[in-house]
DNA sequence: CACCGCGATGTTACCGGCAACATCATGCTC
DNA sequence: GAGCATGATGTTGCCGGTAACATCGCGGTG
């Protein structure tokens, strides 16, 4: 279980290469940075001193003189949650290609005093930039009003999608339009919480669509995105359900729909069709598997490091690609028919 | 959505300290570095320019000098599974508490080569200590035959329990003593991957309570941890099932287990039980409520940052803590009953 | 053949801390 | 009251890079 390692020699620097290439070390420098102008003996030289002693450039003392680290401070948090945590895997495998690291610092969204701590001792380290990926209004407030030093690039809300590049039948309006064209008309939408960008956006979307598409909502309730919150809004609905199709804000959110309407005796989909937001893996094995929107959050969180990136090296940011978003069919909605 | 930041002043050193307080600039070190042979008044002076300057150490230069830095390279993968991401979570509150920051370094698993790239580009940087939370044999393989210039600790497997220190009626045999009341004899094992320290140790438990407590088993399925896994060791389970219990080896395939159980028409728990590991947040909430086993990820990665901590400090490690586990009844077991 | 220009390489200072050593002003001893 | 130990603070060099500037040697030119 644990294992124990002796500590070697210690790295080589520069000067040693520089000694055992018989060079200086600013030659050492040069060749590392890619000079052109160095004799090809010369070069050699130093290329075979540096494999034979296994050089590392010292990334601390680089970015000590340059002003320049190649890490990024990634805010973020609720990183058991699907979306942020695949945002993060996301932004670790575009930073990693660009040969950043990212220092993932985890706040307590709820605890203010701690986030600013978090951002405090962030900014002690020698940063290339900051990448807020902030979902909350919480975050965002404390990130937007806090000074960094270094490039910042705050993506909030896990879908946002600004209006114009929304085509209608993406997002949530590929979901009502299923529903709709199930013969849906009176449908509840089980909401992320109020204070999530995310959530008002897909609460938009999900209004949008209602008006657009002739249906009815017959409410819209704020969960936390927790199967219980899904379960406690519909057993706790005081009379008879209103709706023949439920649309949750995210899969967690269905999944506790789901098992309230069966103690309420409803089945789905017979009776009523329930739908999620996210294709976690497990959502094509509830019972019964759901219907959802797949998002692409890998993307995002690679969209996120570029944008970032771009602003690090002064160059202009390249265009945010669209948001995709991908109907998923499964077993938990079906045709409308007369209630019982 | 886009927040950029202008680039304000430069951030203020010990050389400005000291101006601005009228010492030298290795008195400002002394104040940091809490020496006590300081004047009260030339004290009270250096304590105010920091604070009006804002004057933050660059850790970078700091550690520059002093060969330590408090970075923590964390090696991790998969987390998107509730075991590493919790470990992970654990992991970086204990080390920011110990003002860490870790680096996060997210390996693909099965792609040696990237394993390889991985950590060697960790090792450019200056590090405390690198902190291996393995689950699988090729990554405890890769890190094993890796030479780290820094403390090193490995802790593999998500619930790897000493032997000794394993109480009966901890763990899975807790599982396996609660089916055993409820009048189950025949039970089956959905296990992990084989490649996982993990699964082999949730296979032993689950052997040893079997033995112990006089059960039969039926047989044990290499699975993924997937809910797909769950689903299809039951559902291409060539004849009739031969038991009345599935210990799955966590919560996602128990969750595909029931969907399966659910299509060749056994009833959960009125035919089959079914029990998972893990006690995800969704559990509670799968149809029917899973019964599982709780584990504290959070406090293994607790633990591994406080082992790592210690060997950075070169003090004698703390003891490890035994894993606490707890048997979380719901609705997905009952009583045995004759087959129909 | 002395001089100039330029390419190749060496020298030096600096980034922001830390620490060893130097210095200076006390107060105490004898 | 001189000598000295001691406490408080200043000076210097170094960590491992980078970059501006300096130098050196060579070939071409008048």
């Amino acid at each position: 279980m644990i294992e124990a390692q002796p500590s070697v020699e210690r790295p080589a620097t520069i000067y040693d290469v520089a000694r055992v290439a018989g060079v200086s070390h600013a030659t050492v420098t040069r060749l590392l940075k890619g000079y052109a102008g160095i004799r090809p003996d010369t070069r050699d030289r130093v290329a075979k001193a540096i494999r034979e002693l296994g050089y590392r450039p010292n990334l601390n003392a680089r970015s000590l003189t340059t002003g320049r680290s190649h890490r990024i401070a990634t805010l973020t948090h609720e990183i058991t949650q699907v979306g942020p945590n695949k945002i993060l895997e996301g932004a670790n495998m575009a930073a990693r290609d660009a040969g950043y690291l990212l220092d993932v610092i985890t706040l307590d969204v709820h605890d203010p005093a701690a986030i600013r701590e978090s951002i405090d001792l962030a900014s002690q380290f020698d940063l290339a930039g900051v990448l807020a990926l902030s979902s909350t209004d919480e975050v965002t407030n404390a990130v937007e009003t806090t000074t960094f030093r270094v490039p910042l690039y705050l993506a909030t809300g896990t879908d946002k999608t600004p209006p114009d590049s929304t085509p209608a039948g993406n997002g949530l309006f590929a979901v009502l339009r299923h529903l709709a064209d199930l013969g849906h008309r009176d449908v509840v939408h089980i909401a992320g919480p109020h204070d999530w960008v995310g959530a008002r956006n897909r609460i938009r979307e999900y209004e949008a669509a209602v008006a657009e598409l002739g249906l009815r909502s017959r409410g819209v309730i704020h969960g936390d995105w927790s199967a219980r919150s899904g379960y406690e809004a519909i057993a706790s609905w005081p009379e008879e359900l209103p709706a023949t199709a439920f649309v949750a804000a995210n899969d967690q959110t269905a999944l506790g729909v789901i098992l309230a309407l069966n103690e309420r005796g409803y089945r789905v989909p017979d009776d009523v069709s329930v739908t999620g937001v996210d294709d976690i893996p497990e959502a094509a094995y509830f019972s019964p598997p759901l219907t959802t929107l797949r998002l692409d959050f890998t993307a995002q969180g690679g969209d996120a490091v570029q944008q970032l990136l771009a602003r690090i090296d002064g160059v202009a940011p390249p265009p945010l690609p669209p948001r995709r978003s991908e109907l998923i069919v499964r077993r938990s909605t079906g045709p409308v028919r007369p209630r019982v």
